[in-house]
DNA sequence: ACCAGCGGGACTCCCCGTTATT
DNA sequence: AATAACGGGGAGTCCCGCTGGT
C-alpha cells in the first residue's frame, strides 16, 4: 500500500522518526499494524523500498559497449537519474535526507546498498565477462557503492547541489585515480 | 567491560545471534542487564565496536609526505594491520564473519563506517591542506570506504584468504582508476 | 482479565505492593508482562480501575428535579453505593485502604479523581442548565471531589466506621457551609 | 540547590516534561545525578516542591478569631498569596500549568495536597479546639482541598484569569453552600 | 557533601507468531 | 485470501535505590 508509505513518511516528517509509532502511522493509513508488517517487514522498510535499482541497472546495460565500465556507470547514473520525473526526484531527495539524518534508517540504507553492490558487480561482470565474485569486479562494485555513499553524504549536508551533477563529478574523479 | 564482549561473542558462536539473548549475555558475564546496555547502547554495538579506527589513522598520519594520499592510505591500511596480533587479528576475522553474515550487524556496521569514512576525510584534509568537508575529499574516503566493504565482503565469501593481501590489492587497483 | 486483578490484589495482600513485580502478577495470573500492559498501562492502573462512576453519574440523573444539586449529588451517593453487592463493597473497601495506603496509588487515584470531577460537573451542569466549564460549577465538583477525599481518609483511618453513612454526612455538612 | 530546580524548569519548557531526563537536568545544573536525587527524591519533586504550605498555615494563624474557619481560610488565601513577589508568583503560575498539563505532576501534586489538607485540619482544629481527626474539620479541609483543586484546574484552562481573585471567589461560594 | 557504578523494575515499542473473522 | 485481534517476547530507556569511595 503507497497510502501507508505516504503516511509514514508525512509523520516522520512531523514529529520524527522515533516519535511516529507504527500503531499511528497505520491508523493514520486506517489499516492494521498486521497490516503494515505485511508490506513493510521493518518500520525502516517504508522509507528505504523502492525501485531504482532495476531501472539502473537496466541503464548501465544500456550503453554502449565501447565505454570502460566506470564510464558506463557514470552514464547510466546521470542519463538513469535524468529520466526520473521531477515529482519522484523531489521525493527522492526527500527521502535521502530523512535517510542520511537518522543513523537507524542509514544503517538500513548502507545495508541496502550492498545489494545494490551484487548488482552492480553482475552487471559490471557480464559486460566484461569475468565473474561477478571475481576481486576486481567487486572491488569496482564497492568502490562504486563508496561514491555513492559519498555523494548522499555530501547532500545531506549541502542540500541545495545538484544531485546529479554531484554524482557525476564524483564519479570522474574516481575514474581518474582520485588524485587529491 | 571486555568480559562482556568475550562471553557474547562465545555465545554467539555456540546459538547463534538472534538466539542469544542479552540477559543470557549479561548473566554468563554476571552483570546485569542494566549493565550491559551501560557500556554497548545496542545489541549490536558488542559486536561492532573496536577500536582500530584511531590505530589507523594514526597509521595514516605517519606515511611519508612524498605519498599521495591514496598510497598513504594503502600503506597504512597494510602497516597498521601487521601490528595487529595473531589474537586479535583472529577475533577480528570472526568479527567480520558474523558481521557480514547477520544482516543487522552489517548494517550497524556500514553506519560504522561513515564515521570511519568522516575520519579518513578529515585526516586526508589534513594531508593535502583541503577542507575536509571538500567534495574531492569525500568522494575520496567515500571510495576508501566502498573498498573496505567490498573486501569484507569478499572475504566473508573467502574466509581463506589474506585479509591484508586482499586490502592492498584492492587500494592498488583503486590507484589506478579500477580499470577491468 | 479481570483474573490478573485478582491475582495482583490478592499478591499485594500478601506481600505487599512495591514487593510485588508485575512479573510475578503476570506470572500468577499465567499472562505476560507484555499482556499484563495491554489491560493495565501502569500498575497503579490494576488498583484504581473500576467503573463506579459511570453507576455514580446515572443515579445522580435519577434524582428528581426539585433537589438542589447539592442535595442530588447526596442521595446520589447514597443510593448508589447501597446498590453495591456486599462482596463488591467489601472489595471497594479494601481497595481503598490499599490506595490510601501507597503514596503512588494515592496519587493515582487522586489523578483519577480530577476526571470524576469533569464528569460531576458536567452532570451538575446539565442539570441546572449551565456550561460544564462555569466556574461556580466546577467549583462545585471540587467540592465535591475534596469531600471525597477527606471521606476516604478518614475512612482509612477507622476502617471500622460505615462508609456510606460517612459520606452522606459529610455532604449534609457541605451543604450547610461547613460550620465548625 | 536552586539552581537545579531553574535548569530542570527551563528545560522541561524547552522539550518537554518526559524528553528531559534526570541525567541531562544534572548535567546543565552541573552537577551529578546521584546529587540531583540526594534534593529530589522524585523527578515530580523539581516541580511540586515549594515552601507556601507554611506561609499559608501562618497566615492562617494570624486572621482575627471573630472569623469563622471559612472566612479565616480565604483571607489567610488571599493575603498569603499578595505578599508573593510578582517574580514568584509568575514561577508559581507556570508551575501550576505544567502540574496540571501532565498526568504524571499532576498526581504527585495532588498527592502533596493531602499533606497540606492536614495541615488546614491541624490548624483549624486549633482555632475550633477540637481534635485534628475530628471528622467535621477533616471534611472542611477536604472541601478546602477540592476547592484549591477546581481553582487550579480552572486556571489551567484559562491562564489569564487573576489566580488570587480566581480562589477567593470560589471560596466565597463555598461559604454559602455552593449554590447553583 | 559529592560522585561513580551497579542493580532492578516499570514501561514502551517493534515484531512475530496464532487464531478468528470476513 | 486479506485483515483483524490477541498474545508473547525481546530490545531498549528511564527512574531510582544502594554501596562504597573521595
Amino acid at each position: 500500500m503507497e497510502s501507508i508509505q505516504l503516511h509514514a513518511l508525512r509523520l516522520f516528517r512531523e514529529k520524527g522518526y522515533h516519535e511516529t509509532t507504527i500503531e499511528q502511522i497505520a491508523e493514520a493509513a486506517e489499516v492494521s499494524p498486521s497490516t503494515f508488517f505485511r508490506y513493510f517487514p521493518t518500520k525502516e522498510d517504508v522509507v528505504i523500498k523502492d525501485n531504482y535499482d532495476p531501472l539502473f541497472i537496466a541503464a548501465f546495460e544500456k550503453q554502449p559497449p565501447h565505454l570502460s565500465p566506470a564510464q558506463a556507470v557514470r552514464q547510466a547514473v546521470v542519463s538513469g537519474m535524468s529520466d526520473i520525473s521531477a515529482d519522484d526526484l523531489m521525493a527522492l531527495r526527500e527521502r535521502t535526507l530523512l535517510v542520511m539524518t537518522i543513523p537507524e534508517l542509514r544503517a538500513a540504507s548502507m545495508n541496502n546498498m550492498m545489494e545494490t553492490m551484487q548488482l552492480v558487480a553482475e552487471a559490471a561482470a557480464k559486460r566484461v565477462r569475468r565473474r561477478a565474485d571475481d576481486f576486481a569486479v567487486q572491488t569496482f562494485a564497492g568502490a562504486f557503492i563508496g561514491i555513492s555513499i559519498s555523494v548522499m553524504s555530501y547532500y545531506a549536508e549541502h542540500p541545495d547541489t545538484d544531485f546529479i551533477q554531484l554524482f557525476n563529478q564524483a564519479l570522474v574523479h574516481l575514474e581518474s585515480g582520485l588524485p587529491l
